[in-house]
DNA sequence: GTATCACTTTCCATTTTGACGAAATGATGC
DNA sequence: GCATCATTTCGTCAAAATGGAAAGTGATAC
């Protein structure tokens, strides 16, 4: 019980999952659309994945080549929707939220095939 | 803003510190008490208090020899309210949580001149 | 004043976490 | 079959977290 309550706390105890929770909330993303935004290594966010899954925070999908990620529906986990309400109900107003959704907006103009190919650079050196 | 989240969201990703928080529903506890009942090192349970503490978690009063800490009433830290509120929503039929209150109330059967200084054998040795 | 007591701070050893590159996986497309 | 591509797993490292013993603080009692 209270070990599957610190697997949840601890999910949610890092600032890198946060804003990938925040991001979800516009709707569900792929795994390099995630990478783009977070701007760390892809090694990095599936890990970082993975552990909001194992939390029960987050639910896959696979759609040929990419992979899917969505705030869960269902509860794996009794204390994840929880958790998810307070992330949702946090954070609206903070710099890095909007910066992260900001650049999610430039990362959406983009096809996802061109995102794979050349990452941030397919946005960030776009004048 | 997303850093004063995560010390609140690190500061709850400890089950020590969720089990204090718990016991701490019940109403201010003296430090001797709340380490009788973790039976932690006193260093070890004054250093979660004080974590707690920096994130707004819990406040502290001195009274005499004695330093109680109890659940803030004051909003020292914006997401403080929320998580607090949620680990009073949870855990409420945890093993640990159920067998701490238990402990609880045979420390409290003890006069605190007598806890400090037997610690626990004051009650756990008693047939 | 000094001694004592409850607690806190300062180390230090051990464990856990977060990050990345390299190699492995698993699906697509030829 | 094989090559390619998006993602995951593995191995490794530095940084952070946990726990306790020892020293330090601050209040009480004499």
């Amino acid at each position: 019980m209270i070990e599957t309550f610190e697997t949840v706390a601890k999910a949610i105890a890092d600032p890198n999952r946060v804003r990938i929770l925040k991001l979800l909330e516009c709707g569900e993303l792929c795994v390099c659309q995630i990478t783009a935004v977070l701007d760390l290594a892809p090694a990095t966010v599936s890990k970082h994945l993975a552990m909001l899954k194992t939390a029960g925070l987050l639910q896959q999908r696979r759609d040929g080549k990419w992979v899917y990620y969505r705030r869960a529906d269902r509860d794996l986990n009794p204390y994840a929707p929880r958790f998810l309400a307070l992330v949702g109900a946090s954070l609206a107003d903070d710099p890095t939220t909007a910066n992260d959704r900001r650049v999610l907006a430039m990362v959406n103009a983009v096809p996802l095939r061109t995102l794979c190919d050349q990452g941030r650079s397919a946005f960030t050196t776009k004048e």
